[in-house]
DNA sequence: ACCGCCGGGTGCC
DNA sequence: ACCGCCGGGTGCC
């Protein structure tokens, strides 16, 4: 009910979906391999017609056709405008049909029957896309003309002119600005008499180019009138940075703007959009949003809560009211059995069923509960006062609520529409946003904050819709979502959405982006630190969700922005960066405001601490080394060093874990898959390699969603993904489906799952063998106890990407004395949130040293407390490692930030740094660096396992 | 639609 | 006239 209509946007979508799953493959295993570092390593030449077919479209030509049936329909359209063509498969009277649509998706005629009839082969075989522009003749009565377009891969050309000529139809060549319809020279008549050369309109800019073109679109974003400051409401508790009041006064603006939004104008009372020539009397909405895409660090999470503060309605702020002590029963609320997540700041008022059905009237129960809740917050954090007396006040009787000894909140009585700002958030930033609450509230604020997660979250919306601010997750959203479309959050109107991290929602096949694109807000913000991740395409969403027009529908940006820029198609550009800036704010940490840093960030600096292994340890690396440069030997000599990857893998990665400890490696030889194994053989070796891959530190993503793995399970081709994701895969290309990654047949009950985490039990088996310290424990347990000899209150992070390397260092810290917590990926959410708190707690006795694994959290973690790092492992991608300094090297650090990275020497470890080292420079170095071509790439990579392991 | 097309009415000059 | 011509009815797919 709430999906608004756009038939010929979804219909676009899938056709370019369909069929286009390899292609999606393409530009998504770019990423998957490079989580390995070994870019393109798994051979992604090897699959045919890569890109996503609108990308890779060429323009066939042109045809004039006539629109007929204006009489019967309400849409109109102006000369020059835009339209879409759509089949009408289901049509009573004509198998062939095709509709033809406004900007807005209101049907303006059909195509003649005649020209239907082939058109309808063409689109429904999807041999080429046909747009449509309706160049003169608008206001006709009973037909208009309309010029197509054209556009298909290059194999498609002659089936398309062929099925056209069966029907009598000749398409003119393409010629320059034919194609667009901004203002060129066709309009006025036929596409010229130029005979060019038919395909390209322009060359197509390289990757670099375009990439290097896109950091150029946010250079200048800083700027014009982005400049103003505004202080926070008085209800922020905390005094904003310069940047931040910047951001503020920008957003604050934004909400409360009343300009059209960019590429309309008004004419004759009309409201014409400039860039399909639609115009309509009602006035286009105007965004009341953006995206805030500061780096991280900059205080995104605090902008946002100043804006909704300082912006609490009608443009006015959240009064702060003060209140007596005596008078203010602050209530925590505690949502079922579970949920420790589900509890309100101070004030809120129950409606009678949620007291009813929620809250048992036991007191013994509630005590439990809240007791259950002290232990894991109170304890830990003391000092949270504010918590402390919600916790306390859950001795309540709850029969006092009914009593009324619990006032209910009167506030904005006047206020009218909806209240509640709806905060979407990955799952490992929300409690980092719970923490921010907490900060940046002023405690005398009465502010109804729920967190909407756990199996008893309220759905009820006269509940919810009481709020203030409603936290939740993509993931929460998208499986409310469901199949079937509706939830709470989707039947609720909001005053204001935020999705943080907002690239989350870069895929526009995903459930949570379909989810995120139907929430109806008044306001709508997007936070995120890489607005452009992969490619302008990853912009399409954002737009969609920002309510844009006429971008919602993926036609009119494909057509009026993505594909000319791509194009290189003169003024494109320029217009893509007049969007971006009109609707995004950026800094980064070097962005300056009246010559000062953004952000003053203390010094950081990263030693190398050079480790010798025993002769023991080395007996035991040399003969594995041997072993594995044999094997990779032989693989080169067969010419299948590629088709082993894995199994390379495996080889460095035992090699790494020897750098580290002995018993790290856990002699899983992964032989390769041979064809007399048995089929419980082959499964094992399957889950073996899956395993390497998991725990090989590489960032564990699904090369189809492009998120952390779920529910990995491994092909036969020993590529891993999330179940669902390759299921979906198979389903769609069947029966011929084949692997995204290799082109290897799939088959669905080939797929290999992970079996439950016997982590645990494979810890105690460690357990149970004699602990022994290793060359790297002895240097980072030297390392530690010189430091707190120098100042025992420092704290530190003790990082890698071997959880069980960080087990076996526990036993030394524990007898040196050393009070430490422990952060890994795999953590449940309330375990993380514990561990963080205690470790950034500054009271003594507190933890001195987190173990962490190097990918554990994600963007939001927040480790300010640690000055230290001891990265115990080099990671295979240099980003990843300094993603992880950032954690404790951001906003908030006070002492500089000393990191030490242990190496061992004449080890592959030593290879990496020079591997990283490389990346580095190609990172930093020019864009202009020429595409090497698919043998240089190959060479590349295969020098690079050379190097690695000394061959 | 100030068209095309259809089909009924009509029929020397 | 098994035609031509006239003029009314009619009209997307």
């Amino acid at each position: 009910m709430l999906s608004f209509c756009r038939d010929s946007a979804w219909k676009y979508l899938q056709s370019t979906h369909l069929g286009g799953d390899r292609t999606y493959s393409h530009y998504t295993s770019r990423d998957f391999s490079s989580q390995f570092g070994l870019e393109d390593f798994l051979c992604t030449d090897d699959i045919p017609g890569t890109d996503e077919d609108t990308d890779s479209a060429v323009l066939f030509g042109t045809l004039r056709g006539n629109v007929v049936g204006l009489r019967y329909y309400t849409g109109v359209v102006n000369n020059n405008e835009m339209v879409a063509l759509q089949r009408e498969p289901n049509n009573l009277y004509d198998k062939n049909a095709v509709k033809v649509n406004n900007v807005n998706g209101n049907q303006v005629g059909h195509i003649k029957k005649e020209l239907a009839a082939p058109l309808a082969y063409i689109m429904d075989n999807k041999l080429a896309i046909v747009e449509g522009v309706v160049p003169y003749g608008a206001k006709n009565a009973f037909t208009m003309p309309v010029q197509m377009s054209f556009w298909g891969k290059e194999e498609n050309k002659q089936t398309v002119l062929d099925k056209l000529k069966m029907h009598g139809f000749k398409l003119a060549p393409p010629s320059k600005s034919s194609e667009f319809g901004f203002g060129s020279s066709w309009v006025s008549g036929r596409a010229g008499p130029s005979y060019s050369a038919p395909g390209h309109a322009a060359v197509q800019m390289t990757t670099e180019q375009l990439k290097s073109e896109f950091d150029k679109l946010f250079e200048d974003l800083k700027e014009d009138d982005k400049t103003h400051e505004m202080e926070g409401a008085e209800a922020v508790g905390t005094p904003l940075l310069p940047h931040q009041k910047q951001a503020l006064a920008w957003m604050v603006s934004r909400e409360n703007s009343k300009e059209l939004p960019l590429f309309w104008e008004e004419k004759n009372s009309f409201y014409y959009n400039t860039l399909t020539n639609f115009a309509e009397k009602e006035r286009p909405e105007t965004v009341l949003g953006g995206i805030l895409a500061d780096d991280m660090g900059l205080g995104k999470t605090l902008a946002t809560i100043a804006l909704i503060l300082t912006n609490f309605h009608d443009g006015k702020p959240l009064p702060v009211e003060k209140i007596k002590s005596d008078q203010l029963h602050k209530v925590a609320w505690l949502s079922g059995k579970k949920t420790i997540f589900s509890f309100s700041l101070l004030f809120f008022s129950l409606s009678p069923e949620e007291t009813s059905c929620n809250v048992e009237p036991n007191i013994s129960n509630v005590k439990k509960k809240s007791e259950t809740i002290q232990s894991q917050y109170s304890s830990s954090r003391p000092k949270s006062k504010k918590l402390e007396d919600a916790v306390h006040s859950w001795f309540l009787h709850p029969s006092d609520w009914s009593t009324g000894s619990v006032q209910s909140v009167k506030k904005n009585d006047s206020e009218e529409g909806p209240r509640t700002t709806l905060i979407i958030c990955p799952l490992s930033v929300l409690s980092n946003w719970i923490d921010q609450f907490e900060q940046h509230i002023r405690p005398d604020v009465h502010l109804n904050i729920y967190v909407y997660y756990g199996p008893d979250r309220s759905k009820d919306p006269a509940f919810l819709s009481k709020q203030d601010i409603i936290l939740t997750t993509y993931n929460i959203l998208a499986s409310d979502y469901g199949s079937r479309g509706d939830s709470v959050l989707h039947r609720l109107k909001w005053l204001r959405v935020v999705l943080d991290e907002g690239h989350t929602i870069r895929n526009p096949n995903a459930q949570q982006t379909k989810a995120a694109l139907n929430l109806e807000a008044q306001r709508r913000w997007i936070l995120t630190g890489t607005p452009i991740q992969n490619s302008l395409k990853d912009l399409w969403s954002l737009l969609s969700f920002l309510k844009l027009k006429p971008f919602t529908d993926r036609e009119w940006w494909h057509r009026t922005i993505q594909r000319p820029v791509m194009l290189g198609e003169q003024g494109a550009l320029r217009r893509l960066q007049a969007l971006i800036k009109n609707i995004t704010l950026r800094r980064t940490k070097t962005s300056k405001i009246k010559g000062k840093p953004v952000l003053e960030l203390p010094e950081r600096k990263i030693f190398i601490q050079h480790v010798t292994l025993t002769e023991e340890e080395r007996k035991i690396y040399q003969s594995v080394k041997n072993e594995g440069k044999a094997a990779i030997s032989r693989y080169f000599n067969e010419g299948t060093v590629l088709a082993h990857y894995a199994d390379v893998l495996g080889v460095v990665l035992r090699l790494r874990q020897l750098c580290c400890h002995p018993h790290l490696c856990t002699n899983t030889s992964s032989s390769s898959c041979q064809i007399g194994d048995t089929p419980e053989e082959l499964r094992e070796k399957l889950v073996n390699k899956m395993k390497l891959i998991l725990s090989s530190g590489s960032d564990e993503e699904c090369a189809i969603c492009l998120d952390s793995l779920n529910l990995p399970v491994i092909t036969h081709c020993a590529h891993v993904f999330c179940k669902p994701c390759i299921c979906e895969v198979i389903q769609s290309e069947q029966p011929n489906a084949k692997c995204p990654l290799c082109r290897n047949e799939l088959r669905v009950e080939h797929l290999v799952e992970c079996p439950p985490e016997e982590s645990d039990s494979s810890i105690e088996k460690k357990g149970d063998r004699e602990w022994i310290s290793s060359s790297k424990i002895n240097a980072l347990m030297h390392a530690l106890i010189d430091l707190r000899k120098q100042n025992p209150a420092v704290k530190c992070l003790i990082v890698s990407q071997f959880t069980t390397f960080l087990s076996l260092i526990e036993t030394p810290l524990k007898e040196s004395g050393f009070v430490f917590t422990r952060l890994n990926g795999s953590m449940a959410q309330k375990k993380r949130v514990q561990a963080i708190q205690s470790f950034q707690d500054s009271q003594t006795g507190s933890p001195t040293i987190m173990l962490l694994s190097l990918k554990a959290g994600g963007v939001g973690l927040n480790l300010t407390a640690a000055s230290r790092v001891f990265l115990m492992d080099p990671a295979w991608n240099p980003a990843a490692e300094d993603q992880c300094f950032d954690r404790c090297h951001r906003l908030g650090q006070k002492q500089d930030v000393v990191i030490t990275k242990f190496i061992v020497k004449n080890s592959v470890e030593e290879n990496m740094l020079k591997i990283q080292k490389k990346k580095r420079e190609l990172a930093a170095g020019a864009f202009a660096a020429k595409k090497l071509t698919v043998s240089e790439v190959k060479q590349t990579k295969i020098n690079e396992i050379k190097s690695l392991i000394d061959l």
